[in-house]
DNA sequence: GAACTATGTTTTGGGTGCCTAATTATCACT
DNA sequence: AGTGATAATTAGGCACCCAAAACATAGTTC
């Protein structure tokens, strides 16, 4: 009883959570998912595959027996889902108000899905939502912030900008000492 | 000449630029660097220091001689001083415009620092002087995105706050399915 | 039904990163 | 100089992840 519950409740690492990802979307693409697959998805030999399916079978996240077909398990699902969505809210966060290209973007999110936690996930939809949702920031802001970056630090056109719909007011800017800077 | 090369070539491990991070840090903070320092700083003992020691003093990214002092090198002091820049620099994010509180953000920075490209992290550099410098959502626009954290959606308030310095404009609300959702 | 092909598995081994236990070096103090 | 406390190292092992090579299975083709 106690030996059950220690498998169920070790924490998966970094690569059985990208196996159980890559599983779940060729689930979604294919009528059935191959260790072939899995090898060239991951950019892995099939032996990895073979190995990592053995222990995810262990933890009862796979359904599979050898030379067969592989299922995820309900468990292995949710896990598959979450992370995928993890993949899904970071990607669009980097190409959506970063503005990175997509390839890198897919890329760096992949890492970065393993190192942030569910309530700073949350963090990250919120603030998308409200760049969306709240009125001032919302519409076409993000296009200035790409104006911003190609051409550099230019207040008057984003305080002309701003004039357009609003009366003039006093601007505050700090310093960027303590957001960049190493000097 | 080969042989060299290659062992400078090869990528650095999170694990190894973590320990130069480290000992960057503790430079900064004491007289001289200790593997006692280090391991209690990173939470791990001190043989794993020591051996770590061996691996990047072969990488010659420090100068050590065994129960002498060790320092950092110069390519090891541009290692160190990068990557807490990029520590810097998250933990920072996440603090300042996801509210993600200072023990977890530095916690999780601590891990996105490793999955972020350079380009990557300029971007959230440009981004947060944006935040900062557009008169348009800098000031008090991140109390806004407090507010609609704590109270939910209410379009209503964001709307008001919006007419107290603009005339009243149409709103845009893109539905969430592509940012949050798996459904 | 024997050879061929695609696919999957086992064996063996390497690299990293961490640990414990036992050993050795260093320093301060009398 | 000798001793004890502190610091650092060596030795040995474990978990994880990967890969090359040899072997196993099933289906196809002639």
């Amino acid at each position: 009883m106690q030996n059950k519950d220690d498998i169920s409740k070790k924490p998966l690492t970094p690569a059985m959570e990208d196996y159980l990802e890559a599983i779940f979307n060729l689930g979604k693409e294919k009528r059935v998912v191959r260790v072939k697959d899995i090898a060239k998805r991951l950019g892995v030999k099939m032996p990895t595959v073979t190995n990592m399916l053995k222990t995810l079978s262990k933890r009862e996240l796979i359904d599979y027996e050898k030379y067969e077909y592989l299922e995820l398990t309900e468990k292995g699902v949710d896990v598959g889902r979450e992370i995928h969505r993890r993949h899904h809210i970071l990607r669009g966060f980097l190409t959506d108000i970063l503005n990175v290209d997509f390839k890198k973007a897919d890329e760096e999110a992949c890492k970065m899905e393993h190192a942030v936690s569910a309530s700073t996930l949350d963090r990250f939809i919120e603030f998308m939502e409200f760049v969306q949702f709240c009125p001032r920031v919302g519409l076409d802001w993000l296009e200035y912030f790409d104006e911003y970056r190609l051409h550099g630090q230019e207040p008057d056109k984003c305080l002309a900008r701003m004039k357009e719909f609003a009366g003039g007011f006093k601007v505050r800017i700090k310093t960027m000492e303590e957001v960049g800077g190493e000097k």
